[in-house]
DNA sequence: TAATTCTGAGACGTCCACGTCTCAGATGAC
DNA sequence: GTCATCTGAGACGTGGACGTCTCAGAATTA
């Protein structure tokens, strides 16, 4: 049973992320509680949708600032919001799937602010020789939130482990970013090598 | 006036992929026809929905195909499988939204079809010693997708050139998923150095 | 124990999107 | 020209999710 609201959010995120058009019967069994406390804890479906929106983005805006993305190298910056941005991927991953939704102005701005910083990042990391410059700060910067939600995606339907989130984003996004690719990694605590998945 | 099937299912897409929820009326005004024709070409909503998916797949299989990437070197495979899958790149960001949406089993036999056939180029290329096998091959399958829709996302919002999705996409993901990273390329007919967007 | 608070189950009415139908006008074939 | 075909606009009924309400039972507190 989960009464207090952002529990009830995330679990809705789960429903939501994947069948954006779940009946809020579905969404309050997930959360494991009635459509009746649901709709105590939230006035509509309308306000239900648009908390879930905030809640991503406050986790997001949060996840920037517990990186302090704004300062330092910027390689070391991105790897600090991988970290911070990975245990909230699945809110990521609703925000990636219908973030033109809301006509609230509000929610469209602080996602626009989001968007900027990331897109800053990604300009300073350029300035600095870190980043290459044939890819635009902008599709970095969609990529990079692309690939957020796909850990989220991967994770919720178990095809990701989550120990292994972080390394995976880190690795892959880093590798097609940075200007000097760095060498190979030997690999996380729990290496995830595919000749395991050979017959 | 788009009359034929797969147009009026091509400007489905461009509302659906960000609205899920988008009403009847809202679909066919973007396809320019009226909602009385919409339901002349498609039954009902859970019709036209599932052809949207289905036309999805079908060209998704079908740039598989084209790109032949069973045979030969998997960079080079993956390469031809970008050009071939960029064009119909907002048809795959709306799969990756909702590729759970369908109780239908033989769409999601055809989703696991084509997904397979990615995870086996994927597992060939480790085997081959093109990728990195500290990545899964699911990731990269799940990673290389999600590009391909968030290349759709950008196009369809005006934030990538189309010119520039094939080089983008490519280098990126390439960048992070190969062994041997290769020499910075010296960038598209038409660059986008990230300079230009200083103020 | 007794009182208070909160929850779940269910019933009920409302509203809106959907599906269907009709008809006038446009388009095209001959 | 005539006829056939197709489309758009609109009206209409329906279904189902939604929002509200009530009430019994559980949980918490004193």
């Amino acid at each position: 049973m989960a009464t207090d609201r952002d529990t009830v959010l995330e679990a809705a995120v789960g429903v939501l992320s994947r069948r954006p058009t779940a009946h809020l019967d579905e969404i309050a069994r997930a959360a494991g509680i009635s459509r009746a406390t649901l709709h105590r804890l939230f006035p509509g479906r309308d306000a239900l949708i648009r908390e879930v929106g905030l809640l991503g983005l406050r986790r997001f805006a949060a996840a920037l600032d517990t990186a302090t993305v704004e300062d330092g190298d910027a390689e070391a910056a991105l790897r600090r919001l991988v970290d911070a941005a990975v245990p909230d991927a699945a809110l990521c991953a609703f925000l990636a799937g219908e973030n033109q939704l809301y006509d609230d102005d509000s929610i469209n701005d602080l996602w626009e602010v989001q968007i900027s910083r990331l897109h800053a990042l990604f300009l300073r990391g350029q300035q600095q020789g870190v980043f290459r410059i044939e890819l635009s700060a902008a599709w970095l910067s969609e990529a990079f939130f692309d690939l957020v939600a796909g850990v989220g995606w991967s994770i919720q339907d178990g095809r990701l482990a989550p120990r292994d989130a972080a390394f995976s984003l880190a690795e892959l996004f880093l590798g097609g970013a940075l200007r000097r690719p760095p060498a190979p990694e030997p690999g996380p605590a729990t290496p995830t090598p595919s000749e395991t998945d050979m017959p």
